[in-house]
Parts: C-alpha cells; sequence; structure tokens
DNA sequence: GCCGTTTTCGGCCCGACTGTTTTCAGTCG
C-alpha cells in the first residue's frame, strides 16, 4: 500500500524532473497540480483506486491515474523511472541556485556535459558559461554567488527569525515620508512555518518610491541590494535573508496585497475565478475583460480593501492564514466567516518545564509569567525519568515536585490570586510503546501528556503500535509533538498520521500543536482531517523558560491554519472544565 | 496532462526585473 504523502512526493518528482528534461511545461505543471490535490486529500488514495473515483478529483485525469495506480500496486512508477535515466541526479541541486532556472540548467548542462553544482561553479569561473550564447559574464558572476550564498545560508527560515527581520523594517518604513499604508506579505502574513524570502507591500505615491527605496536600502540590516527598479527593490540581510519590498498606488494596494499575500495556488484560484466572471485580475486591480481577454486597464474595479475584492468574486473576505489552495475558497463561496480560534481564547498554558527538568525557571516563576500573560492556570510538565539528558524526574524528585506545587498553590491563596496549576508530566513514549512510570504513579498526575523522544526513526508500524498504546493509556490525555521534527533541522518520524488522529478523537484525547517555532507539529496540513475526525487539539508553548510562553501566538495562528476553533482547544476551555476533561469527562465538541 | 454554465481543442495567471539583446527570453514571486 502506498500512501498519500509518498504518492505526492513521486507526482512532485515527476514535475521536477519533467522541467529539467525540458518537457512540455504545462504538462510538468500538471503532475504538479496532482501532487497537491493528493496531498490535501483525508482519505488514502486506495480507497479511490478501489471504488475507481481517483478521475473524479481535481487535476488527475486518466493518464495521472494510471501513474498512480501502477505506483500503488507495483511500487514503481514507469513515467518517474523514466525521467530518472533522462536526467542526471546532480543536476536537481541546481534548482536551488537563486536566478538559475530549468531553460538555463538544460543550456548548460548540455553544452558543457557537467551536472555537479561543483562543477557549475569552476564553470562560471572560468569563463565557460558566460561564452555560451544568451548567457554573459554578469549571468555568470550572478550564478556563482547564488552558489556561494547557498553554501553558507540554507534556504529558508524559522518564521520567527523571519518576523524578527520584517518587524523593524517594518517600523522604519512606516516612519518613512509618503507610506500611506504598509504590510508584510507572502508566506510570513499567511503565518508558514518556515520562511524563504520576506515581503514588504507599500501604498504610496509614485513621487515618493525613490526616498522610501532609500531608506529601505539604507537600513543598517543591510549587506547587499540585489537589484532596485521603479516600483520594486530586493536587499539581503545581515541574516541571509531577502527581502522584496514592492511599492503600489493606494488604489492597487488591496489587489496588490491579494496577490503578493498569495499562496500561488490561491490565487491561481482567484485569477480563474475573475475569468470566469468576465474580469481579468493581476496586481494592479480587477479589471474587465476586453474581446481579446486582456484587462481593460482604463476602467479598474473601484476596490477599497481585500474585502470587496474578494466581494467581487462571490466571496466572503478569507483569513491570510487560510489561503493555502485547499478548499478555502470552496467553503466562503457560502460561508460568511470559518470560526477559528483567536489568541484571547487560549486560557491556560499547559505545557512547560521547569526547574526540576530542563527549563531555566521555577514553579512559581513559571506560574507568575502566566499570570502577568492573562493566563487562568497552567500545567507542570517537566520530563519523565527515562529523558537523562533532560534532567527527567525520578519518582521521588516527582513526589517532591508535587509538594513544591503545592506550597505554591498556597501561597497564591494566601496572597488572594486565584490560579489553578496542574501536576502534569510529559512522559516518554518507550520503545514498546509503555510509560515511563508505574501506573499508580501515572494516575497521581493531573493529566500526561506522552511523547516520543527516542528511537523516532523505527520502522512506520513500530511507531504507531508505541503511539496506540500509548493513546489507550487511561492517564494520557494529550499526545506531545507527534512527528518528532525540528525544523529545518531533523525530519519526521514516519507515521500515518490519518489513522494517528483517528484514534486519537475516538479517545478523546488531544494531539498537541507544540508551539514552539522549531516545531509547530502538530502539522496544520492535517487539519481537513483533523476537523472531519473531531481531533481535539492543545496549543502548547513547551516553553523551557518564561519567554517561550510566548510562543503560543504561533500555535494559534497555526490552529487556524488547521481551522481549530476553541471548542476543540482544550486549554482554551476554563479551569475546571479542563480538570474534567483530564479526568476522562466527556467534553462539548461544537458542530 | 487536464479541463469545459461560451470550448472535446486550445488554452493553461500575470507582470517586473535583469541581462543579453536590438525586440526578447528567462526567472521570480
Amino acid at each position: 500500500m502506498a500512501d498519500n504523502k509518498n504518492i505526492a512526493e513521486r507526482l512532485r518528482q515527476v514535475h521536477t524532473l519533467m522541467l529539467l528534461a525540458g518537457e512540455n511545461r504545462f504538462r510538468a505543471i500538471a503532475f504538479d497540480r496532482a501532487a497537491q490535490t493528493i496531498e490535501g486529500l483525508s482519505e488514502p488514495v486506495d480507497h479511490y483506486l478501489e471504488s475507481g473515483t481517483l478521475t473524479d478529483l481535481k487535476g488527475i485525469g486518466s493518464s495521472i491515474a494510471e501513474d498512480i495506480r501502477l505506483f500503488s500496486e507495483t511500487g514503481s512508477m514507469p513515467v518517474l523511472e523514466d525521467l530518472k535515466e533522462r536526467v542526471p541526479d546532480g543536476l536537481i541541486r541546481w534548482l536551488d541556485i537563486s536566478g538559475l532556472g530549468p531553460k538555463n540548467i538544460v543550456k548548460i548542462h548540455k553544452e558543457l556535459g557537467i551536472t555537479e553544482v561543483e562543477e557549475l561553479a569552476d564553470a562560471c569561473r572560468d569563463g565557460r558559461v558566460a561564452a555560451l550564447p544568451g548567457l554573459g559574464e554578469k549571468s555568470a558572476e550572478k550564478i556563482l554567488k547564488s552558489i556561494e550564498w547557498l553554501q553558507q545560508h540554507s534556504q529558508r527560515c524559522l518564521i520567527s527569525e523571519a518576523r524578527e527581520v520584517a518587524l523593524p523594517l517594518l517600523e522604519v518604513l512606516k516612519e518613512a515620508g509618503g507610506v500611506q499604508q504598509i504590510e508584510v506579505a507572502g508566506s510570513l502574513r499567511r503565518w508558514n512555518e518556515t520562511i524563504g524570502d520576506v515581503d514588504l507591500l507599500v501604498a504610496a505615491d509614485e513621487v515618493d518610491n525613490s526616498a522610501i527605496f532609500d531608506r529601505f536600502t539604507g537600513h543598517e540590516m543591510v549587506v547587499e541590494v540585489l537589484g532596485r527598479g521603479e516600483t520594486k527593490s530586493s536587499i539581503r540581510t545581515e541574516s541571509g535573508r531577502q527581502v522584496d519590498l514592492r511599492i503600489v498606488n493606494p488604489e492597487q494596494f488591496p489587489a496588490a496585497l491579494v496577490y503578493f499575500t498569495g499562496s500561488k495556488e490561491h490565487n491561481i484560484v482567484l485569477r480563474r475565478r475573475a475569468r470566469e466572471r468576465g474580469m481579468v485580475l493581476n496586481e494592479y486591480g480587477l479589471f474587465p475583460a476586453n474581446q481579446d481577454g486582456d484587462a481593460d486597464s482604463s476602467r479598474p474595479m473601484e476596490l477599497s480593501s481585500e474585502t470587496e475584492l474578494y466581494r467581487h468574486l462571490d466571496l466572503a473576505w478569507i483569513p491570510p492564514e487560510l489561503r493555502e489552495g485547499r478548499g478555502e475558497v470552496e467553503y466562503f463561496e457560502s460561508h460568511e466567516e470559518m470560526p477559528l480560534v483567536t489568541p484571547e481564547e487560549v486560557r491556560g498554558v499547559v505545557h512547560l518545564h521547569t526547574t526540576w527538568s530542563d527549563g531555566k525557571q521555577t514553579v512559581e516563576q513559571m506560574a507568575r509569567a502566566s499570570i502577568e500573560r492573562g493566563y487562568t492556570y497552567m500545567g507542570v510538565t517537566d520530563h519523565s525519568r527515562s529523558a537523562a539528558y533532560a534532567g527527567g524526574l525520578s519518582i521521588d524528585e516527582v513526589k517532591k515536585q508535587w509538594d513544591e506545587i503545592d506550597r505554591v498553590i498556597e501561597k497564591f491563596s494566601s496572597e488572594g490570586i486565584e490560579f489553578t496549576i496542574f501536576k502534569g508530566i510529559e512522559s516518554d513514549i518507550l520503545a514498546d510503546g509503555s510509560l515511563d512510570y508505574p501506573d499508580d504513579l501515572l494516575d497521581g498526575f493531573d493529566f500526561v501528556i506522552a511523547s516520543i523522544h527516542h528511537g523516532m526513526d523505527m520502522p512506520r508500524e513500530k511507531m504507531m503500535d508505541r503511539f496506540r498504546k500509548a493513546i489507550e493509556h487511561p492517564a494520557v490525555r494529550m499526545i506531545g509533538h507527534p512527528t518528532g521534527r525540528l525544523l529545518l533541522r531533523r525530519g519526521e518520524s514516519d507515521l500515518d498520521m490519518n489513522q494517528l488522529i483517528e484514534w486519537a478523537a475516538e479517545h478523546q484525547t488531544a494531539i498537541e500543536i507544540n508551539a514552539n517555532p522549531h516545531r509547530l507539529d502538530l502539522d496544520w496540513r492535517h487539519g481537513n482531517k483533523a476537523l472531519e475526525a473531531g481531533l481535539l487539539t492543545s496549543i502548547n508553548p513547551d516553553a523551557h523558560n518564561v519567554e517561550g510562553i510566548d510562543d503560543i501566538l504561533y500555535g494559534v495562528m497555526i490552529a487556524r491554519k488547521a481551522k481549530f476553533d476553541s471548542s476543540r482547544i482544550v486549554n482554551c476551555l476554563t479551569a475546571e472544565e479542563f480538570r474534567r476533561w483530564a479526568r476522562g469527562e466527556e467534553v462539548e465538541v461544537k458542530e
């Protein structure tokens, strides 16, 4: 049996290799679209194969359906195998070089007979690339620079790092003369977990553009100006980030904001909708189409906001974090809004570490910091005993910690502070699926988060078996960071996430959204499945110090991307309701 | 390769910027 992720990955490979093989662009894109569709499914592809409904799916015709069927039955996809034979492995890495695309990759490869990035760098240095028709000195120099940059920096960064670049620039540009509106756009506005480039958008009258660009390119963070035109400029920061700034007229701002927020997939759907309604949508506005189908730019629709633009396309305004081409457009055709959790609705901080294990602050300090931030309860969840590297608690230490928590509770009570502290634990799930303490001790906790910290690369069946046993354990109320991933550093465990979601939903066990920007795990891409299954979650900062509590914001935004409203988030419950849920009582989930 | 409330063929999102060119192709977002 082939799982959806695996199939989508193969289809993506076909797309990439077709570009490098110089195949028809649209044929290649068809495979990319099919991959997108498969990824968004909440049922396994085999279900569609068996019922013969695969070709009912958007972007999957008889040809790709056959490729998928063959792959599912034989584990091999002939169209992919054929491409792999024709395209050298090394070329795939060339696509990461910014400024170099498939056309020139094919040209350089064919003319010079080279396949490795290092060979390409040499060919740029010794003039062979510059001598090719259509390329020149500057192209060679640009490619070489990109290769060198690539070797020093990873292409993407965490959303937290991107915000550190974007927010100061935003502040400085706000103060620049002539700036009427300014917004962060791109994947950062959509709250994606990793970010490539930072996009900024400004509304200003043209006469002011030059001064605004001066402010931008002159900022102290800037180490290189990559380009500067009339309306667009790009810079690189000392941290290696590329930032693009676009300036448009105020009347163009709404359309430009939609356009630069993306995603690409979302924009394509919007443009198609505009076409279907006799209009053309571009970054400058929404225009009636003339007889040739081009935009009649003399008659722009008047737009004062994104909302109006969506209205013209018979849609309600779609929050940026949902604009991922995963069914949001269909939803907002018939709904005015989607119920989504807000930061204010989170009431408790229920996954945090203290000095008892690897946290930096005491129980009392973490509690006071939570109170300052407006939370009404917290759950202390230090590491269990086998997490030796993180100072996991022995049975004896657990009991001492309980005493300390009781002392803090008493102290608060004497100070007249209303704040609830739950005694929790982040228990390791051991290799055989059992937990890290005897059952009678586990019963003594208010709640248990079960997480895997060891043996994360076991085969899928073993991993699933471990999680199943943990979910079935009566003391366990939450699963922590299910895939174990560390973004940009470590991959995910091999899991059947749909199955895991179903098991957890059956037991009313929550799967946390770990809000630490290095994790953001559960992945929002499982949101549709989680919604169908009625999965509960908890937005958990996994804080190891006071500042870590603020990561809850990232968790809230990821929960919104995953379409959670507060009724399915256990730390949006009141302290009393949380206590009842932790005891295993049913909680009300809104339909 | 996919798709159709104008279409079973001929489109497929659209424009800025750059560099290599003399009118445009490639790349990016």
